[in-house]
DNA sequence: CGACACCTTGAAGAGGTTCAAGAAATGTGG
DNA sequence: CCACATTTCTTGAACCTCTTCAAGGTGTCG
C-alpha cells in the first residue's frame, strides 16, 4: 500500500457506504479506487461549480456543506437542496455537459472528483457500480418529487418542520444528534428553499419555541418534542 | 423481417428520435429493437403504475397523456408531472425497486415496456444507450428543478403562463400547433400541479382571456400573443 | 471597536384560499 | 336519442396566510 494512494482511495474512505455501493467484490473495489483521482477543496462562500460551466465530474462531498440553486432569466434565485457529507452533487449536468446550477459551499469543503466518463467506463464493467449510479440519479428523482409537495401543498409550519426532520434525520444517519442541529444557511435560504421569505421563516421559528417545540439560537436549533413536529407536517396521524 | 416482429421495433417506431438514442450503429439498433418486449394498452382513468407497486420497467409512451402524482401520509397529492408521447416514466421506482408515485392516463393511453434489468444489460453494452439513458435520468432532475423554480418564487399568472408555455412547445416539437392546444387535465389537476386552487386556476385564466393573451373554451385553449405571456413569466426581457 | 451581515418583530397590504351557488359540459341508462 | 345525474368550470364575497416595508437588535469578523 502506497501512503500516497491512501489519501483518495474509496476502499479507506469513512463515508464509503454513504456515497459508494456495497456488496462489491475486493477486486472491483480495487477498481473503484480509481473512480477518485482528485480531491478538491472548496472555501466556505465559493463555488464548486456555476451555471452554464461545461459538466466533467460527479462530486462526492467529502466534509462541509453545500446548497445548489437555480436562477431564472430575470435574476429570481430558487434554492434547490442542500448537501451534506457522502452525497453526491453534479447530476444536473448531464443531460446536457452544462452545469445548470451553481453549487455553492455553505462552509468550507472537500469534494472527491469523480470524472463522469471514467463513471461510465467504469459502470460497463462493474454492474454494482451501474445500478448504484441508477439509484443515485432515481434517488434524486424522488426527493425533489417531497421538495414538490412540500412546496405545492403545505403552508409554512408544515414545510418548516419537514425541514428540520429531514435535517436532523440525515444528520442523525451521519452520526450526529436527533435532536441538536447548527444550521449552516441563513434564514434567507431556508425560505429560498421552502418558497418563503425569510421573515416568514423567522416568524415561524419563533412560534414553534413559544409553542416549546424547539428551542433556538440563531443557528443553533435543539428540537424539544419531534413528536410535535411530525404532527405539524401529518395533522392526521396521531398515532 | 418478420412482420410480427414490425410492431414493436424501435427501428420503426415515428417516435424513436424522441425517446432513443440517435447515432448508433445499425448492429446496435437491432440490439435496441430486443429492449422493448410488449406493448400494453391504458385506458383513461386507470393506472399504468401505482405507489408500493414493484418496480420492474420503464415505460415510453407511445401514445396518450399521463400525470404523475405523489401523495403524503395525510393523503394530500401533489401532481409531479405531465407526461406525453416519446416520454419516459417510471424512473421513480429504481432506487428502491418500488414506485414511488401514481402514473394515471389522462386519455386513452399505448405504452412500451422496458424491462429495467434489460436497459441496465445493454446499456453495458452499448454505450450509446447507457449515455442516453443517464440523461434521460438527469433530464428529469433539471425539469424538476424548474417545477421547483415555479412552485418557490412565481405568483399564480407566472405560473400559468409558464405552463402553458411548456405544454405547447412539447406539442409543437411533435408537430402540432404551436398557438392551440387541448388541455388533457382538469384545473384541479393543473393547480395541483401548479401548487394554485382550481379556482385560482380558472381565475387567472379568465384573466388571460380579459387581456386578450388567450382564448379558452373549456379545455381548448388558442394562445393569442405568446410573447405576452413570456412577458408574463419573465418582466424584465422585454427585448 | 466599528462595520456589516443576519435575525427578529410589528403593522399594513396583497394574493390566494375558502365557501357557496349556478352554469356548462359530459356521460349514462332507459 | 333524450333525460337525468355527475363532473367540471366559472364567478362572487369574505377571510386568512404570507408578504412587504420598516425599524431595531444581535452576532461576527477584520
Amino acid at each position: 500500500m502506497n501512503p500516497h494512494s491512501i489519501k483518495v482511495a474509496c476502499s479507506n474512505c469513512n463515508l464509503r457506504e454513504l456515497c459508494m455501493p456495497v456488496g462489491l467484490s475486493p477486486e472491483e473495489f480495487n477498481r473503484l479506487d480509481e473512480l477518485v483521482t482528485v480531491r478538491r477543496k472548496i472555501k466556505r462562500g465559493t463555488t464548486l461549480f456555476r451555471n452554464g460551466e461545461k459538466f466533467t465530474s460527479l462530486y462526492a462531498i467529502r466534509t462541509g456543506f453545500f446548497k445548489t440553486c437555480v436562477a431564472s432569466e430575470d435574476g429570481r434565485d430558487q434554492v434547490t437542496g442542500f448537501q451534506m457529507a457522502g452525497e453526491v452533487v453534479g447530476l444536473d449536468g448531464i443531460v446536457n455537459d452544462l452545469h445548470t446550477c451553481d453549487a455553492v459551499a455553505l462552509e468550507d469543503a472537500e469534494v472527491c472528483i469523480m470524472p463522469f466518463e471514467r463513471i461510465e467506463e467504469f459502470s460497463r464493467e462493474v454492474t454494482g457500480l451501474q445500478h448504484h449510479i441508477h439509484k443515485i440519479l432515481s434517488r434524486e428523482i424522488v426527493r425533489e418529487h417531497g421538495v414538490m409537495l412540500l412546496l405545492g401543498s403545505m403552508r409554512a409550519e408544515e414545510r418548516l418542520a419537514t425541514f428540520l426532520l429531514n435535517l436532523v434525520q440525515r444528520l442523525h444517519a451521519r452520526g450526529f444528534s436527533q435532536s441538536e442541529l447548527v444550521l449552516r444557511m441563513t434564514r434567507e435560504e431556508i425560505g429560498s428553499f421552502l418558497g418563503l421569505k425569510l421573515e416568514t421563516v423567522s416568524r415561524t421559528f419563533s412560534r414553534f419555541v413559544e409553542d416549546g417545540v424547539v428551542e433556538v439560537k440563531q443557528r443553533h436549533v435543539r428540537i424539544l418534542n419531534t413528536e410535535a413536529l411530525r404532527e405539524i407536517v401529518n395533522p392526521r396521524a396521531s398515532t
